[in-house]
DNA sequence: CTATCGAATGTGATATTGTAACTCGTTCGA
DNA sequence: TCGAACGAGTTACAATATCACATTCGATAG
């Protein structure tokens, strides 16, 4: 199996740990980049760029264009602070930053929610077989469309 | 192994392959649906909608809107005449319409080519680790963004 | 202390991707 | 021959993403 024990955060704990992530990295952590955390964070589910710079505007009570907020999620996608998930066109924050997988999404498409799992045997398999076709994997990504347990 | 063959199909082939296939669905093989999929099947990457349409509107010399291709798009990949790279907003033909797959793409991140495999083994796998959280998985989107053999 | 340098953010414009609503003409069967 | 179904055209619009350039602000060399 696959399975294995993550250190998992959440509200206080998670901001904490995100903070510390991306100055490990070198980065600051500004006020811009914690309210575009928290916003995403709070979301329970994918949330779009212009989702975030909404949620954000009326955090900080001043308008934020998608624009800052897309140079910040591309800045929490490298640090690995937050996932993008391509089939949606939307973003998810990282609940276990600082550690490093291929995950795996699972989109509702009825009540869109989204949920993760890591299955590193999965997603190395996945690398494997691009490599036996002579490509190079650098970020692989999978993720599944279909009905979650609740909209049964 | 995952894998097995497939008949292939280019070029008039392929392109009589796919009307065979839209008939056998009940569905019409109209101009502008050819001229769509040839349009489709001639490009080496995944071509956007506004591509396409680009494409088609030369072929035809006269102005097709991205609407209309959107339209024949969907059509083809319900039909399974062609498929959507999800994290490249693009759509590639089929080389094997007639055969289902939970296919794996494989995108340079370098010159845009894209190449598919198909591994029984491994999308299964996806779907039954899906089914394992509770998920019913109905379309496994599994692409691998990297560096192509030619690009390295 | 001040000059200045670079990182972060603001601002407005624009490009790209994707839908909705409505129309018209053709086909095909009742 | 009527009309329902379908393909396609047209316009408008919504959602997603990027670009170029201006401004702010903190760190630090002088």
């Amino acid at each position: 199996m696959g399975a294995h024990h993550h250190h998992l955060h959440q509200g206080e704990s998670l901001r904490e740990a995100a903070a510390q992530q991306l100055k490990a990295r070198g980065e600051q952590w500004t006020e811009m980049r914690a309210a575009v955390f928290e916003a995403l964070a709070e979301f329970d589910k994918p949330a779009s760029a212009y989702d975030i710079a909404e949620a954000v505007s009326k955090r900080l009570d001043r308008r934020i264009a998608a624009n800052s907020v897309y140079r910040i999620l591309d800045l929490f996608v490298t640090t690995n602070l937050a996932m993008r998930v391509e089939s949606a066109n939307a973003y998810v924050a990282n609940a276990h930053p600082g550690c490093l997988h291929d995950c795996i999404f699972l989109i509702c498409d009825n009540c869109g929610s989204t949920s993760h799992i890591d299955d590193d045997k999965l997603s190395s398999g996945v690398r494997d077989a691009a490599a036996a076709a002579g490509f190079e994997a650098v970020r692989p990504v999978i993720e599944v469309r279909g009905k979650c347990g609740t909209c049964d």
